[in-house]
DNA sequence: TTTCATTGTGTCGTTATGACATATTACAGA
DNA sequence: TCTGTAATATGTCATAACGACACAATGAAA
């Protein structure tokens, strides 16, 4: 493969995949073929093809994900981040061959997009070039290639920034889902706790969401309602904003 | 110039300069020489430098424009934006060689970044490739070069989502201001008028304003305090972000 | 049947907000 | 010098939003 005939020089992209399970928000890692280091999927945008479109592709080449939220949230161009050292040792560990190494010495410079995904809807299968792929808690992350560790931050603060003024979570959760577990989806992303009345109250004066007839038994408590997002007014308030701040 | 050796290549950077005049947000635009449209001021990358590096001297270079506030808003990388009939005209009216045409034939991505900068300290002055240089209000742009009518309605929409949730002003104003100044700032920005006794007291009760003894005389009218920022509150809410929206 | 954990709903005092009234004052013109 | 004008400084008031918290309801387990 001659990546300079097909490959937009010297650009790289990168996806920090969110979920949510069990009370933690984790991001999907993959780790290189013989590397004791972890990444994020990434990867090339062709010479014919929007970075949009591109990042959508690498998303599901890489980590087989379909059907997300994906936001493009900052470009990280610093000289710092070069990857000569690194690269010399793919090219040792024969992750990739020697000729193509000459693409991968550039400069590289690498558009990072987040996405939200629902967590059971992923089952993690590494690709051709790694050997691992794992949903990896945002508390444990485990040592990152390059500048990875702050990509993944950076995404979670852009992710903080646009729950502050924009219904998040139709990705991130089921189709159904108890005002619970939509309120410690903010709990978990924001880091802090907040007021199970005082959340509900304002949840539900936005006007996203629909209550459902039915609950979800199972605990040894009050069966709690469901809740479905209501699709036209979520959408309308992804593209205005509420006029308000968590 | 052999742009290929010096430059990254496929990676552009413009810059959205607004300032604030007579009541009115403008943007500083350059017309190429021979041309008849304008565009934001534009550059590329250095091999060997970071993008901020870049955006910073691109302003310089490009807009004689020093100590400002820039930031990076969006990677515009659609296959769409493509300048191939731009640049043939561009050659043909020997803006650019036609050696150098190879250069400006590929398929660009650009960083798109918003300076925001006080009025009366910027000299329009066209640069050497360029035959003029001037502020331009929004609402009287005119035709522009390729996507630049998009970057610029995108910059401003940034824009307005960072005056939501942080202060703005700074950049924008001199150093003592009014308090109907800042909001006529704000009023400008946002597209809508805001009420002049409430403005003032959530204004204040952000803290990031200083109190003068002195006043504006001039008017036939009593004379209004000035004001200037806190800086250390300053630089903390634009770290942090108000709780608030406007 | 009792207990427990968690949910549904409501109250209350405080603060923030939007709408608006009134007093103040620099300058212009009589 | 006095008065009118235009804009500013400051305050009031009713309402809405918010944070803190109380208590009843209910599914399942003991």
């Amino acid at each position: 493969m001659d990546y300079f005939e097909i490959y937009h020089p010297g650009l790289s992209i990168d996806c920090v995949i969110f979920g949510f399970h069990e009370k933690e928000l984790k991001v999907l890692l993959l780790k290189m073929q013989n590397m004791d280091k972890w990444a994020v999927p990434g990867g090339f945008v062709k010479k014919d093809e929007d970075v949009d479109t591109a990042a959508v592709r690498v998303l599901k080449e890489r980590a087989s994900v379909t059907d997300v939220y994906l936001k493009q949230y900052h470009l990280f161009g610093d000289i710092t981040r070069n990857n000569s050292a690194y690269v010399d040792k793919l090219v040792d560990k024969k992750v990739i061959t020697d000729k193509s190494s000459l693409w991968f010495h550039q400069r590289f410079v690498t558009l990072g997009y987040y996405a939200l995904v629902e967590f059971s809807k992923v089952t993690p299968a590494p690709d051709h070039i790694s050997d691992s792929c794992e949903w990896v808690s945002l508390s444990e992350l485990p040592e990152l290639i390059l500048d990875h560790q702050q990509i993944i931050t950076k995404a979670l603060h852009a992710l903080r920034k646009q729950l502050k003024f924009q219904p998040i979570g139709k990705n991130l959760l089921p189709e159904k889902f108890t005002m619970t577990e939509l309120r410690v989806l903010y709990e978990t992303i924001l880091g802090e706790e907040l007021d199970r009345r005082n959340f509900q109250r304002k949840m539900l004066g936005y006007g996203i969401l629909t209550k459902l007839k039915e609950t979800r038994k199972g605990g040894a408590h009050k069966a709690p309602f469901l809740y479905c997002f209501n699709e036209e007014i979520y959408n309308r308030s992804l593209e205005n904003g509420f006029n308000t701040v968590w």
